[in-house]
RNA sequence: GCGAUCGUAGCUCAGUUGGUUAGAGCGCUGGUUUGUGGUACCAGAGGUCGCGGGUUCGGAUCCCGUCGAUCGCCCCA
């Protein structure tokens, strides 16, 4: 017989277990709360969707869209593709289901999401975002709430600590384009002193020269215009009513005038929580305002602001893992009373305490594999004198009243 | 697509300038205490040293290729 081969998982991907596991679970548990804190609703999305959805969104970032997306035939010859980011699709239903008639909404999801890319650390091929949307708001003061929402977040996460907003405006569209013009300008004038990579960004994507890495390029950008001196009187308005309604709730942030966007559609606010605690990837949430994108994709022209969060990301910076520890575990030292034992295992299950047996291996070992496992409270089953014997460890006779009250009926 | 580093037991890792039957801890399985015990002690199972080729009397160790992982570049919706 040939040696069966084990597929490999594919790259990118992860099976999580344990301490991972673990702080994964409280990211998206302390989310949903503090999403109904702000009255934000629960909504499900597909997971893949026609690869117009995303291809349209995206536009003129061609290398995005061609080379890292995950984009395929299903048997039907249509093209889909699974969901490189939430936005996009949840803009399809906001048209394709009428949720229209429920505007001003303000939306939250979850869930993974899927991009080609070589994985490092921080980024993965299937990874995973909490999402959250308010669409069809064209006040600044929608920016500041999600904001705030964000800020709240990562506070009751506990990894406000070393994470800073970084803010910026692109302005309307207006400002916009001025400032587009005056940095392409600016950089032609110095354009071979730029890096080969930036030469080509210039032609490509001129603001992405803002944030290059190359040290060739640093200089240049220092000198590069900022965007306050091309803002319309309406956008510089905005940007002072997202900023008075951080100030009114206490949210500290730093301007990044460096901050920006790839595509046209982002208008107004920017912004990023940015940490440099994980190495290259060091944005933790980011979003902005996008009030072209739902006109891109072929519905009315909507304001609409969000922001996404990698879960995953969020996950590492958690200080301990929050494990789901056990009530109690119960050893059985004889499976002459195995039965008894599951009778009262189920009894504190029901009685909504978190409870384990051990009831495999050695029985000699067991109460040694029990005591492994952490549980607050260590109970022993056995026989003695030829009756079934039950032994609840704790210091504390609360405890052990509680518990005898509900395993005692098991063993009479 | 490019670069750097790394691949030895289920896991974390030792393994000398190349030298004979490849090691530890944890985990797993069994045994020991005539015991109400808090991670003990003993033993066992488990590895063609990622895969392929080369150099050599001899390769886990050196060289080349390949696959995979990690970190970074590009990209970042």
């Amino acid at each position: 017989m040939a040696k069966i081969e084990t597929p490999r998982p594919i790259r990118g991907t992860q099976d999580m277990l344990g301490d991972m596991a673990d702080r994964f679970a409280h990211v998206v548990e302390t989310f949903e709360r503090v999403r109904k804190l702000y009255g934000f609703k629960r909504i499900e999305v597909p997971v893949f969707e026609q690869t117009a959805v995303f291809s349209r969104s995206l536009g003129e970032t061609t290398d995005v869209v061609s080379k890292e997306m995950y984009t395929f035939e299903d048997r039907g010859g249509d093209s889909v593709t699974l969901r490189p980011e939430f936005t996009a699709g949840i803009a399809r239903a906001y048209i394709t289901e009428g949720w229209q008639q429920y505007a001003p909404l303000k939306v939250a999801t979850h869930g993974p999401l899927f991009r080609y890319e070589r994985p490092q650390k921080g980024r993965y091929r299937q990874f995973h975002q909490l999402d959250a949307e308010i669409i069809g708001a064209a006040e600044p003061l929608a920016d500041a709430e999600l904001l705030i929402f964000a800020d709240q977040l990562l506070k009751e996460l506990g990894i406000s600590e070393g994470v800073t907003l970084t803010l910026n405006t692109l302005g309307d569209y207006e400002s916009r384009e001025l400032w587009r013009s005056a940095l392409v300008a600016h950089f032609e004038g110095h354009k071979d002193a730029l890096s080969e990579d930036s030469q080509e960004r210039l032609h490509r994507n001129p603001l992405r020269i803002l944030d290059s890495k190359d040290p060739r390029d640093q200089a240049i950008v220092a000198d590069a215009p900022d965007i306050d001196a091309y803002l319309t009187d309406d956008a510089r308005a905005f940007f002072e009513k997202v900023t008075d309604g951080l100030k009114a709730a206490g949210v500290a942030w730093t301007r990044n005038a460096r901050l920006v966007r790839g595509l046209d559609y982002y208008r107004h606010t920017a912004f990023e929580f940015v940490t440099d605690r994980l190495g290259a990837q060091g944005t933790v949430l980011g979003g902005g305002r996008y009030d072209g994108l739902i006109e891109t994709l072929g519905g009315p022209v909507t304001p609409a602001v969000g922001w996404a969060a990698g879960i995953e990301r969020l996950g590492m910076l958690l200080e301990t893992a929050q494990s789901a520890a056990l009530d109690v575990v119960i050893a059985v030292e004889n499976d002459a009373v195995l039965d008894q034992a599951i009778s009262g295992l189920t009894a504190l299950r029901r009685a909504g305490l978190a409870a384990d047996i051990v009831a495999t291996g050695s029985p000699r070992k067991r109460f040694d594999k029990a005591a492994k496992m952490g549980a607050r409270t260590l109970v022993s089953a056995g026989v003695g004198d030829g009756r079934p014997m039950l032994n609840i460890r704790s210091e504390n006779p609360d405890t052990i009243a509680k518990l005898d009250k509900l395993l005692r009926p098991a063993f009479r």
